[in-house]
DNA sequence: TGACTATATGAACATATGTTCATATATTAT
DNA sequence: ATAATATATGAACATATGTTCATATAGTCA
């Protein structure tokens, strides 16, 4: 039943081939910027690794210092501060400084809503 | 105004800081399976690179083939058809066969939901 | 059937990533 | 101040990841 069939046109000098042009145009309108891809691949991929996503995953209920998610991971308290730093840089995670003690949060309710959205899906 | 300090405990033969006890048994009574945690992770780290996620973007709005996301991506047909493997295996992306050419699109809901908290987030 | 088209796969290679270890910073307590 | 505590950072190393290239598979059309 398939009619489609591919042409070829010229990109970059390069020939290419494409079956619905009219696809490709329509996702080069609506693609977003460049700048908020990368952030978005960003946001995903930090969230991508067990170890940080098993801290992110502690912090839904409670605050936590930086030993306590070493002791409940299982990591070293330094590989604990360097995931928490990349969790950070992409606003995932926020902290408050109490004495000595720095405590861990979730940054927001966004973040809560991918760790649902995501486990639906894996549940499903 | 901080009078939290740690404790240490023992833990498979190694001494463990700790400063909440109480919160890290709560993290341990509420973390999700070992089992769940791990797909969970894979599911977000395959949006985590930049040109599988401008794949799945492309195809919130539209079904493609191969060759068109060849095309709007820059990316080999054969790069493409690597992702768009690891997409499958975690059921991101679904295929369909007409004639010669295979459409793939989003799997379902979740993963538009995916989408939408995760540019949300990025873009407060 | 056999030639052709679209997609998939395996191995290899270069780059990216996460942990460790040593050390630095910042706050508190004496 | 000085010592002690909690966290952060930099460099280095081993592993993981994504692309390429060559080749394989699967469906289609003559």
């Amino acid at each position: 039943m398939g009619t489609a069939r591919a042409k070829f046109l010229e990109e970059d000098g390069c020939l290419v081939r494409v079956v619905h042009l009219d696809r490709v145009e329509k996702a080069r309108r609506e693609i977003i910027s460049e700048r908020e891809l990368d952030r978005l691949s960003l946001t995903y991929k930090v969230l991508g690794d067990p170890n940080r996503l098993k801290i992110v995953m502690a912090l839904k209920n409670v605050e936590m210092c930086v030993c306590d998610m070493a002791a409940f991971t299982g990591l070293s308290e330094s590989a604990v501060s360097h995931q928490l730093r990349r969790l950070k840089d992409l606003a995932l995670v926020k902290s408050r400084r109490d004495g000595q003690i720095i405590y861990y949060a979730l940054d927001d309710e966004h973040v809560s809503g991918l760790l649902e959205v995501g486990l639906e899906h894996v549940r499903e």
